[in-house]
DNA sequence: GGCGAATGGTTTCATAATGCAACCACACAA
DNA sequence: TTGTGTGGTTGCATTATGAAACCATTCGCC
């Protein structure tokens, strides 16, 4: 096989997600999803990509379901896309990418994401055991399903 | 530019995490990094990668300061790569990406990720306010920091 | 010490993905 | 009717990827 390898059939689950997300521009159109874009040519400016790519980003996430083309709201002729609850579950993703770069990243970030009520940055996103303890990597195990 | 496009300068934290380990490989070799394995071979087995990407791979990694690579455990002549505490970091990116599999993914994943003392399944990720109300991605906001 | 095998790569070459630019069809406005 | 903007598609050059062959050390073993 020369085809770029696929992790469709994975058994593991960090593989699987890959497959649907793991490229250089799907993770970058579903924040600026989340960030209220859903237009071909906000994605567009956005992110500087080449067209050709966009469209073929834009189809696959939509076969993944991670996106939804919507008739315009605007009433207008094109489509829109726009984040499936599938799309909305990618959020701890960004926010897990985000903060590694805020704390390794070396230079200062310069935007914040904030909690709209107080205005005030979040915190670090938390692993917790059952009984609420807070995890760490050393603290977990990966398991055989029973 | 024919290249493909880098997002170092970006001034997204996310578009700049991905700079570093966006790629098809590159989350997976710090996977089986989590899991233990430090030796090439062991990676390459582990993921079926072919042994020139796997090289690109691993000297990227390193650079980018999330491997290390150090004189073999066992004394012997060979190098063995082991996570830094950045590469730690991205521990909450893997469970992130390991959760929204398991939550959309469709089909069960055979593995769970449990706490190591009571042996029981983590918790989803929890984003929280400064005040630990939990946070949902409606909840939030990004903003220019001050 | 000599031999074969394993380890940890590098090199070569074919194929796939990416990026750019040019083009196109349609809607709408002047 | 002649633009102008949107939302693409097509063609082609350049890169990255993947498979396999090759290579230099080291290691076990006799």
């Amino acid at each position: 096989m020369v085809k770029r390898t696929s992790f469709e059939k994975a058994e593991c689950p960090i593989a699987r997600s890959l497959e649907a997300i793991g490229d250089w521009w799907s993770l970058l159109i579903i924040r600026d999803a989340f960030l209220g874009k859903r237009r071909f040519s906000e994605f567009e400016k956005s992110l500087g990509i080449a067209k050709n790519i966009l469209t073929a980003r834009l189809r696959s996430l939509v076969d993944h379901g991670i996106l939804q083309s919507v008739p315009a709201s605007d009433g207008a002729a094109h489509m829109e896309y726009v984040l499936t609850p599938k799309g909305h579950g990618v959020f701890p993703v960004l926010v897990a990418l985000r903060q590694w770069t805020e704390e390794f990243g070396g230079r200062k970030v310069s935007t914040v994401l904030v909690d709209r009520k107080s205005d005030r940055p979040v915190r670090k996103l938390e692993l917790r055991a059952q009984d609420k303890r807070l995890l760490d990597y050393r603290d977990t195990l990966v398991r055989p399903r029973a």
